[in-house]
RNA sequence: GGGCCCGUAGUCUAGCGGUAUGAUGCCGCCCUUACAAGGCGGUGGUCACCGGUUCGAAUCCGGUCGGGCCCA
């Protein structure tokens, strides 16, 4: 009988649903919660989703065996830009094309439709999330709550408005937090410009002439002797023609450019800095669009073509003192690539900035996995900023439930008992300050990190279980400072705890060359046509390989290697099979008298502690491999050859007591292995489970518990390993001879300097030798 | 510029004080009554480099070089 990996593993998923492994049983007792990522709708299924998904199954699959109730929810996050784009692109609309509602319809239309799709890939994968009854970060109750929390935060002054200098992009149009930038290499112009101060020309080097028109002072470093005579002076600003104080500030390093540098509101953060130490003007020359309006000379012009037009015209004006190329690097836009403006708006914040302390030690007494993670969020706190910017001037996302009063200028917050609730759409209201009918609704929408960060509480909510800590959250690294950290600050400010128990951190995908997979490389293996070739038992193998947090190379090779685990476990289930011969045994494992199987059985007593020690600190490598190699090195290679042979013999010479002794250790020692391969290959676990001999055999393996090593207390590690070396030596030296170890051979002499009188039949059966001669030596030789 | 991680056979990986684990690849043999999607055997490593500690270092310490990630 051929192994159809395909079939086999659809019916299980089958079965899976029947046995309702999908479906979550409420009870708050023995609670083992899971906080998983929520894909976000923008397609399907990608390698780096096969594995990490399959790493957090391996755990829910685990707990599950050890008698926990698992509640590992599923969720989709289709509320956001992604989603949004997605939609435009699909269906080939845009979205400020249409009235708000409908379009906002149509991308709820559009994701449900993709969530059904994707709910079969990861199905298919064999993850045994809570797939029944899946949350959406666009549902009414998702966003109610979303908004309960914000407005919690509003009452306590934890979240407030605040006008002044925000992170700007300007392709987007909207305000963006820390959390959204990424660092981008660019060559750009460093122009030198000469200055004035009464007769004498002060030269600046700057990246960012087009903001000469926001210049607002030059600044030196104080102990700077080549400036000290001009600082309390003034500088004529060349084409604006106004003039600027001259200031001195210690941030300003003497050795780059030309140790005198333009404040400008703002050209950086280091602008900033200066500004807010030294209350400077403000003078802003972009706009939300990301033009310049300086009612002068850029008037109307792109960023880029400003640059450009100034240096033309500080060139022809006699301004410019030459130029060099100078590589930089730039915060930018993570989602656009765009480099980010420090623009003046009102926005919603999350004060971050004073909770350093507090979300630094909530950070220690989360257990972190592996540990030096817990180092990239210290990194990351402690080189915070800026306060949480939680608004965005976007159309699709959650809105704040949030009105300003003209009358008293007071903010107006919703009441939890009208959630959720899009103000936009409110008509009526009133101030419940001053009782004023003129107010006006916020119409930005929430960060979406602000709605991911409480998933927590959004499934305990969905499954009505006590908003606790939850046991593990599961990420990858690269959203340390978005994900884990928005979620330790919801966390404290929102429930005055830490999130959860445990994090692991996984790593990321790359291809063989070691370049991050994406889709935009096109270096992306298709999951399906993994799935094809090898099967998801082969593909969550590959997934167990990497160790927690590092990064892994997709390569065929660790596909292949799975596959051949698949077809071993079932060719192994499949000989215990024609061992039992349709009996079934007691599967107590006490007063066992055979030495193999006592061997086997001291043998597994020790492996169980060793493999879940590994699965509970999140090792899964380690676990996968130990486990690995007993199979096939002990129990197929050694255990199984012996015991075929032995069940022969005892079948021909009718010792019934043997056999059933054999068919009740090898079905026992199966099961257990099993039992324990069952979260990585869960398909091929399971499929085994039911060709082997088991009393009282439940409908499934997941129904079934994790191995106890009580069961074989009694067997210790036995010198019986002596003899297993020996049928290795003589299986070497069959196949020296170009024999196979099923041919006949008419004798062998064996030395040893240990007894093997009474295995003589055992290996003569095993390897068909006519006679087996014994000698008593020092060393163990096999030979003529 | 700062922080973190990593450099072990062609490739990947274990070990983390006693000169190296396993996979994969390659070569050879064997169609065997669970498994040729298999078995057995072999090939292949100055454990990045330089110093130090130690009786002894892939393993500990310092430095150099190279790669990756995060943050300036």
């Amino acid at each position: 009988m051929e192994l159809d990996i395909k079939a086999m593993e659809s019916k299980w998923i089958e079965r899976w649903e029947k046995i309702g492994l999908y479906s979550f049983k409420r009870d708050e007792r023995n609670l083992f919660t899971v906080d998983t990522p929520p894909p976000t709708v923008s397609g399907e299924m990608h390698i780096g989703h096969s594995f990490s998904y399959p790493s957090q199954d391996f755990t829910a699959r685990y707990k599950r065996l050890r008698g926990f109730n698992v509640l590992y929810p599923w969720g989709f996050d289709d509320n956001g830009l992604a989603t949004e784009r997605y939609t435009e692109k699909k269906m080939d609309v845009h979205g400020y094309e249409m009235p708000l509602e409908e379009f906002r319809n149509l991308v709820r239309k559009v994701s449900e439709e993709a969530e059904t799709e994707m709910l079969r890939s990861w199905k298919s994968l064999g993850i045994s999330a809570t797939f029944e009854n899946y949350y959406r970060t666009i549902s009414p109750e998702v966003m109610a709550l979303s908004q309960k929390l914000f407005l919690s935060l509003a009452r306590s002054g934890k979240a407030f408005t605040s006008e002044g200098p925000t992170m700007w992009c300007p392709t987007c149009g909207t305000a963006i937090s820390q959390s959204d930038l990424k660092d981008m290499e660019r060559e750009t112009d460093f122009v030198r410009v000469a200055f004035s101060s009464g007769m004498s020309e002060i030269i600046i080097a700057t990246t960012r002439p087009e903001l000469m028109g926001a210049c607002v002072a030059l600044a030196a470093n104080p102990e700077d002797p080549r400036y000290a005579a001009l600082i309390g002076r003034t500088a004529k600003v060349p084409l604006y023609e106004f003039e600027v104080p001259i200031i001195s500030d210690n941030s300003v390093n003497p050795d780059k450019g030309t140790g005198i540098e333009m404040v400008c509101t703002f050209g950086d953060q280091n602008d900033l800095e200066i500004w807010r130490r030294l209350s400077l003007q403000t003078r802003i020359i972009i706009n939300r669009r990301g033009k310049i309006e300086d009612s002068g000379l850029l008037n109307g012009f792109g960023i880029k073509a400003a640059r450009r037009a100034i240096i033309e015209k500080l060139e022809a004006e006699g301004f410019a003192r030459g130029k060099e190329k100078k590589n930089q690097s730039v915060n930018a836009h993570e989602r656009c690539d765009t480099p980010v403006e420090i623009l003046v708006s009102r926005q919603w914040f999350i004060g971050t900035m004073a909770e350093r302390d507090s979300l630094i030690e909530r950070g220690e007494s989360v257990r972190w996995f592996p540990e030096h993670m817990h180092t990239r969020f210290n990194n990351w706190v402690n080189g915070m900023k800026w306060d949480w910017c939680i608004s965005r001037q976007r159309f699709y996302g959650v809105p704040f439930p949030v009105w300003y009063c003209n009358s008293c200028g007071k903010t107006i917050l919703a009441g939890d008992d009208e959630l959720p609730i899009n103000p936009v759409m409110t008509t009526g209201r009133k101030c419940n300050h001053c009782g004023s009918e003129d107010v006006v609704p916020e119409r930005d929408v929430m960060d979406t990190w602000l709605t991911s960060s409480i998933s927590t509480a959004i499934v305990a909510d969905r499954w009505n279980l006590p908003n606790d800590v939850f046991s593990v959250r599961f990420q990858a690294h690269d959203i340390i400072s978005t994900w884990a950290y928005t979620s330790i600050v919801r966390a404290h400010l929102n429930f005055g705890r830490k999130p959860w128990e445990d994090i692991v951190i996984s790593g990321l995908v790359y291809d063989p060359s070691g370049r991050k997979v994406s889709k935009s490389r096109g270096n992306s293996l298709s999951v399906g046509s993994i799935l094809e070739r090898f099967g998801a038992d082969s593909l969550r193998y590959w997934a167990s390989g990497s160790i927690t947090g590092d990064d892994i190379a997709v390569r065929e090779q660790d596909f292949v290697r799975g596959r051949r685990s698949v077809i071993k476990i079932y060719n192994a289930a499949k000989l215990i099979a024609i061992m039992a011969d349709g009996t079934v045994p007691e599967h107590d494992v006490k007063g066992v008298k055979l030495p193999v199987n006592q061997w086997i059985l001291g043998l597994i007593g020790a492996l169980i502690p060793d493999v879940t020690d590994a699965m509970d600190s999140y090792q899964y490598s380690k676990a996968r491999s130990t486990l690995d190699n007993f199979f096939w090195n002990t129990f197929c290679d050694n255990y199984l050859e012996i015991a075929k042979a032995q069940i022969n013999m005892a079948r021909s010479s009718g010792k019934r007591e043997e056999v059933r002794e054999i068919v009740n250790v090898s079905s026992f020692a199966m099961l257990q292995i099993l039992r324990m391969f069952s979260p990585f290959l869960p398909f091929i676990s399971e499929e085994a489970y039911e060709m082997i001999p088991v009393k009282d055999r439940k409908e499934s393996l997941q129904l079934d518990k994790w191995p106890d090593p009580a069961d074989m207390s009694e067997y210790s590690p036995t010198d019986f390993e002596e003899f297993v070396r020996l049928v290795s030596m003589i299986r070497a030296y069959k196949s020296s001879l170009k024999m196979s170890p099923g041919m006949p051979m008419e004798s062998l002499t064996i030395r040893t300097p240990f007894d093997v009188s009474g295995f003589v039949p055992v290996l003569s059966a095993m390897f068909r030798i006519g006679e087996v001669k014994t000698v008593d030596s020092d060393s163990i030789q096999v030979g003529e």
